[in-house]
This record gives structure tokens, C-alpha cells and sequence, in this order.
DNA sequence: CCTCTCTAGGTACAGCGTACGTAGAAGCAC
DNA sequence: GTGCTTCTACGTACGCTGTACCTAGAGAGG
């Protein structure tokens, strides 16, 4: 259909982004027409993170949370036009799952980062998945819009401007991602640590890495991963709230 | 083979890890027997990073990596004994990068810090794969080694001790791969980002999101991006730097 | 010299994302 | 109600992936 237009009917959908918006909060779930679909983004969402959860991200494929769903593979292209969109889907329903009543703001805008930090740490740790995906995109679902608004809700006190608070929020997200990550590949894999171990010992006394070497005759003994976090998300915080003065 | 086994011979790989070690770095890369071997790992690895430059990660295929070697696709398998390690040696060809002789501590711990961030920050400008890789898995060749023992000598005048130096390390490295990644996936899909605009917007508008509409409202106008990196650069070096006061 | 080990390469398989086409159900305009 | 339109459901098929397995042949060690 060329330029050609109707003369007298002002086009009904002039807005931003046309046709076949590439981001999925922006297709609406349900146009009305047609048939009724017979499954929500919800419960394709909850389908694809137990198949995650039980045998890791990979194993989330279209065919497997088609079958999942009991629908046919192709079917499922109706809900998620592509995979990553599947992705969003997972990290928003994963997004769900704070509970912000149990730690509405109190006015200690510390205290708040820090629960709001372990509550994030928990739900990784439920769905080792999802750090690898937070970290990928920067999904923006309907449930990370109120996890950013809490956010900044907690740390309205702290007398930063927006932009510097959305800058604080990277930075903290960024840290848990990392160390629920780091956490999961030291956890999983039993062998690869030995070996792992093995090569830093050889390497720290072949003598090419000095400091390498110092730095293992001087460290403490292996600190209980809890304690470990919690003493970098001091610091993280610590390093959020500070104004940035300059050098 | 049940457990049978011929009584009077000791086995003779009793060392760790006897068959198969899983980290690459633990097998030679040469035996000494049979022909030479017509690839080394650098020149395996320079041929990846030349594909994931040019065409992204997943275009480094086992195939087209063995093709650009001008080697039948099931030969690299003698050299990379599956996908994985041949990320490990792209990582590490990567971390071959740092020119350490240029910054080589001056004793101001924060400047040197400094500018080891914006080193790490410019490969991985020149390499957008590389955030990634750094941040799932984390791996640690021998050119990694050598960052990680600069990072040491640099850090030696702060006076934390060994296992706080490392922890600082993870720190910066993450956030350093988090900004990154964020550059690329701003950078790449304008498309994408414009459509982000207009839902976020159109998201704060909503009312659904009271304080993220304030965000907005107060936000200074969109900063250089560079000028972002060094403020939150400059918080990241000061919260590794401060003495973990708990609490 | 023989032998044993390594390399090179081909073939083949299961699985992936997804383009495309067909059949039928349900809403809207008349 | 009738008909048009738009949606859903699903099967088939293509190109791609990692890689298990097999066959030759080259070269070093005894």
C-alpha cells in the first residue's frame, strides 16, 4: 500500500513507533480481536523460569516451554515474537518478586539500600539465571519500573539528584549481579574450583606474579561468603551516597 | 568396567587431576610428540577476536574460526577441546592488552587505579564482546594474572591487606564491564533506545511511578557519557580505598 | 626399524531460533 | 444474521550450532 491515503480520516494509530515495536511492554498484551489467547505473558513467563531454575537458562528454549505450555512450538511466537523477548518476560516476572511492604522506606536511607540489596541477592540466588540476564539487558518491564521506583523512594534523603541516583542504582545492581555470579560459578562447579586453586597456587610460587604471591601469604583466611558481601555492599553503598567531589 | 582392577600396579597418574584437566591452562599446549601442531593458541585466539570484532561473539563459531585458520572445522577440537576454552583464550588474548609499562605505579595508588580503569575501559571499547565474557566467567590465564599482580603492586600502598585488594579488584573490574556493557547496548540499537524513551516516559507520565517521574523532573540534562564514567569511577576507587568500618 | 601417539579432516546427529503457509475461531460493521 | 477481518494454533522446513566418532597419515621415542 503506497503513499496513498484516505483523504478525510486522520490515521488512528499516528503515534511513536508505528509498526511492530521491538520492545515487548510496548506490544499490547491482547488486541481484542480474534480468538482468546489461551495462555498470559504471566504464565509463559512462570513456565520458562521453571524450566530455567531446574536445568539452567539453555534449557529455556522455545520448544521446551512450548511443550511446557502445552501448545505447539510456533504457537508460542504469537506471545514472544523472538527469544529475547522471552528473556524479558523471565526478568521482569523474576522483577515480581520483591516484596517493597516489607521494607518500605524508613527514613535510613543506608539501612534501606541494604535490605533492598540482600532482598535482590535472595531472589538471584533462587534463580541462578538471572544475573547472566540483568547484567545482558537492561530490561525495563513493568516490575523493574517499581523496583526503580522504590528505589529512588529509598534514597530521596540522600539529597542527590535524580541522575545521580540512577547512576547509585547501576552501581548497586551491578555489584549484586556480579556477586550473585560469582557466587553460582564458585558453587556449581566442584572440580573446575580444585583445578582452579591448583593453577593459582602453582602460579603464585613459579615466581612470574610477585605480588600474587604476597598477597596469598598475607590474606586472611577464606571469609564467609555472607560476610564478605556484606562488607562490599558497605562499601558500595558508602561509595553511592557520597557526593561526588571531584579528584 | 567394574571394579576389577589388575593388583599389582599401581596407577601411574596419581597427581591432581590425573585425566582431562577441565581448565585449559593446566593442559600443555604442546606434548612434544607427533607432528607439530600447525596452529599455536595465540594465533587460535587472534582469529576469534578478529571474527567477534568484526561480526560479534556468536559469529565466532568453531567453524568459522577454523575456517579463517584455513583448518578443517573438527581440527580445532585438538587445540580447543570445547567451545568454552576457546573464550578462555580470547579472554586472555584480550587481558595481552594492557601496556603496564606506561602506568606502572607511581605510588598514588588513586591515580594508577585510575588509569587502569580507563585502560580496561578503552579494550574493551575496542573488543564489545569482552564485557560479557569478563563478567560470566572468570577466567584467569596467565595474562590475566599479570593484570591481576599489577592491580596488587599498584593497590600495595593502600594498606589493605591481600584478600580485600582482591575483592577491591572484582569490584572495579565489575563496574568497569557494567559501564561498558551499558555503553554498547546504548550505543548499538538506536532503534531500541528510542522506543526505551518513549516508554519511560510515557511510564512516568502514567502516575504509576511517582518517584521515577520526580527522577525525571530533577534530573540534570544527559551528561557525556565519559564525564559519567569518571564520576562514578572516582566513588567505585574510594569505596575500595576506604577501610571496610562496618556499619 | 617399529610402534605409539599425536594431528587433520570428514561425516553425522541432536538441538537451536525462526520464516512461512494453512486452517479455523472469534470479534466488528453492516 | 452475514461477511470480512484479524487473530490464534500448529506443522514443516532451513540454516546454523556444538561436538561425538571414525579414518588416515605424520613424526618422535624406544
Amino acid at each position: 500500500m503506497p503513499s496513498r491515503q484516505p483523504p478525510a480520516s486522520p490515521p488512528p494509530p499516528p503515534p511513536v513507533t508505528a509498526e511492530a515495536p521491538e520492545l515487548i511492554w510496548l506490544r499490547p498484551e491482547r488486541t481484542g480481536r480474534g480468538p482468546r489467547p489461551a495462555h498470559s505473558r504471566a504464565s509463559i513467563a512462570a513456565a520458562a523460569i521453571a524450566i530455567a531454575d531446574a536445568e539452567g537458562l539453555d534449557a529455556a528454549s522455545m520448544r521446551r516451554v512450548a511443550a511446557a505450555l502445552g501448545a505447539g512450538t510456533m504457537s508460542l511466537y504469537n506471545y514472544v515474537p523472538k527469544k529475547e523477548h522471552l528473556l524479558d518476560l523471565m526478568l521482569d516476572a523474576a522483577a515480581a518478586e520483591y516484596e517493597f511492604t516489607a521494607i518500605s522506606p524508613t527514613g535510613n536511607c543506608r539501612e534501606d539500600l541494604r535490605r533492598l540489596a540482600h532482598q535482590q541477592l535472595a531472589i538471584m540466588r533462587r534463580h541462578p539465571w538471572l544475573p547472566a540476564l540483568v547484567i545482558a539487558r537492561p530490561g525495563i518491564g513493568p516490575n523493574a519500573l517499581r523496583y526503580t521506583d522504590h528505589f529512588l523512594a529509598v534514597t530521596e534523603p540522600s539529597g542527590l539528584d535524580g541522575a545521580a541516583r540512577m547512576e547509585g542504582m547501576a552501581l548497586l545492581n551491578g555489584f549484586v549481579c556480579q556477586y550473585a555470579q560469582y557466587e553460582r560459578t564458585a558453587a556449581s562447579d566442584a572440580k573446575w574450583q580444585g583445578e582452579l586453586v591448583g593453577y593459582l597456587t602453582r602460579a603464585a610460587t613459579s615466581g612470574a606474579y610477585p605480588h600474587l604471591a604476597a598477597a596469598f601469604a598475607t590474606a586472611a583466611p577464606p571469609a564467609d561468603p555472607d560476610t564478605v558481601f556484606d562488607r562490599s555492599l558497605h562499601r558500595v553503598i558508602t561509595a553511592m551516597l557520597t557526593s561526588a567531589a571531584q579528584s
